[in-house]
DNA sequence: CCTTGTCATGTAAGCGTTTACATTACTAAA
DNA sequence: TTTAGTAATGTAAACGCTTACATGACAAGG
């Protein structure tokens, strides 16, 4: 038997108002179910003897949580801090309250989260990528769990998903590249096996390069993990490789941040000896010196839309429906035409 | 009336490996104390059935979320982004889980995001810096919630926290910088009526100063907001000042790179016509150009150490008690000695 | 004056766990 | 053989809300 501690129950407040429980929970949850004298009664005395609901209770009799959860990589990088953020906000003008594990990249760890936000109580979760064992989705089926994905938008997916486009993205920005006469090219990138957003921009380069007739064997290809120390190494690599690129792609801003590092311990002027481009347009970008050509995604604005999205779900029913988000090219100062 | 959905309960799993409902919840919660037999009929039982407990019910017998609650200014800046990311990796190792809020720097919104998470079931809460009203203090020991101090150590502070003395620490740097025979000092700081680490830091600087016999009015002051455009402007503030300050400390490293653009657009060389002195040493610090000197904070060692104590408090009692952490100057290239 | 409808409120049955206490089946000591 | 003790399991009460349905009061229409 639990011990019974001070905190006033529904209860409470009903015997001192000197009405029901139900004309309290009515005050609570739909006001103007009440009579303007007894909403005054009651909330006075909520007030006075500081009632507050009871979670567990609330959540037992409504079957809800007005919660939200989120599975991201990190947070550490900044875009999905960003995106994060702007969900977290805009969740909040809701009612909702985010719910946050990560995986730190590491797709196993990823169903045991969402596992774990769902026996949480998440109402809804958002995740990142579409790329996932068919049984999570049916897990979250079963537990009548929705599931919106982010940072990628891919019009042949049949979840619904609110993003951009990585693969037209990349693939405009290798046009550009292309035309500005860059012939042989090379690409340090996430891990395309677990990460369908890395294997997307792979394939936008691809396109591109098939578009205007180069060889595919003119992408040198490198795969490493998400870091600026890791950027660095591969960005080493690549130019020890002597594939005579001279552009060099990179699957983030943050690869792109530490090849630029790279390229200047190596002596390389950057872009008149090489060209780097980033992929993101984080805070690092605009800083970085010289500041970095890059594929501006909307964060934020993904994470609002997101937001929205999920919350519509919750207390209108309203189907989930795919958004896709404009990617935008920004040219700073480390891509240039290649010398004749 | 609720309609019965499909999802089965303990009760029906009980039933289906015909023991009671206590057993099966025995079999999740205290394995040990049934014997093996039934726990291998139990478990079988669960997976045939896709059992999951339900939350709310968990909650209201047991009145416990597993939750804990952190309220930052925001996920945007690095360094709580950062500090958060192992908080939230530390207490997936002790089983809880992680309920974020925001305050966006306002102090009037985080009391309000503090109800929130008690509010939805928050076992405990971490908050950034001491100074709040002591009306929440009040509130969260009445409703018997936790709360732990964190990127804020005060030997003097009543409250537990974990974190680093911004006093000291900015002391440090400021004394390195008097040495380099810097007379004429600026700060382009945080608001610092809301913000206790703004407050300490500055502190820091006059504490520094008065050592070495300066007049605190050789201290021209700014307040701005934080970001990169913010620090921008205040830099060209101060200069166009015209107080003579040789070197500018800035409130945060975004601040700092902010500042270090200006000056670039002002043409003014750094170090050798104003230094630039950051504080945090986030990634930003060592891609910008020049490479900033700033003071380096362990904000992953402080999230894992938040959490740790947060856990241990909910589930052995522990009492919280401070922990000081220390940081640690790191010269880069935007501060040197003044010219002769 | 009766009927009908509307609005405000009350009654009480769930919601699905945990857990104190009761019961039963053993084991080991006397 | 009895007894005390222990280990495994069962019974059922609580936890504090929400909400379907019942009730009562009152106004308007006939």
């Amino acid at each position: 038997m639990r011990v019974k501690n001070g905190t006033p129950t529904l209860h409470d407040v009903a015997f001192a108002a000197n009405v029901s429980t139900a004309t309290v929970s009515r005050c609570l949850n739909f006001p103007d179910k009440v009579s303007a004298a007894t909403r005054q009664k009651v909330s006075a005395t909520i007030n006075e003897l500081g009632y507050l609901p009871n979670f567990g209770a609330k959540v037992m009799a409504t079957n809800r949580t007005n919660t939200i959860g989120a599975i991201i990589p990190t947070m550490e990088n900044a875009i999905f801090a960003r995106g994060l953020q702007a969900f977290q906000e805009e969740l909040l003008l809701h009612g909702f309250t985010l719910l946050v594990a990560s995986t730190s990249y590491r797709p196993e760890i990823e169903q045991e989260q969402i596992r774990a936000l769902v026996a949480r109580g998440a109402d809804a979760l958002l995740l990142i990528g579409h790329e996932r064992d068919p049984e999570i989705y049916r897990f979250l089926e079963n537990q009548g769990v929705a599931a919106l994905t982010a940072w990628a938008y891919n019009s042949q997916a049949e979840r619904p998903s609110v993003g951009f486009d990585n693969r037209a993205a990349m693939r405009e920005m290798a046009i550009k590249v292309i035309e500005m006469g860059h012939r042989k090219l090379a690409l340090i990138s996430a891990q395309r096996s677990t990460n369908d957003r890395a294997q997307a921009r792979h394939f936008g380069i691809l396109d591109a390069m098939a578009e205007n007739g180069l060889d595919p064997n003119d992408l040198y290809m490198l795969e490493t993990t998400y870091g600026i120390e890791e950027g660095a190494q591969a960005f080493k690599q690549v130019m020890a490789a002597n594939t005579g690129a001279t552009a060099v792609f990179c699957g983030n801003d943050v690869l792109a941040v530490g090849a630029l590092r790279s390229a200047r311990e190596l002596n390389l002027n950057v872009p008149n000896d090489v060209s780097i481009i980033g992929f993101d347009d984080i805070e690092l970008a605009q800083v970085a010196y010289p500041a970095l050509t890059t594929v501006h995604v909307p964060h934020r604005e993904m994470g609002v839309f997101a937001a929205k999205a999920l919350a519509n779900l919750i207390k209108e029913g309203t189907a989930l429906k795919s958004i896709p988000l404009k990617t935008k090219l920004v040219f700073r100062d480390t891509l240039a035409a290649v010398a004749p």
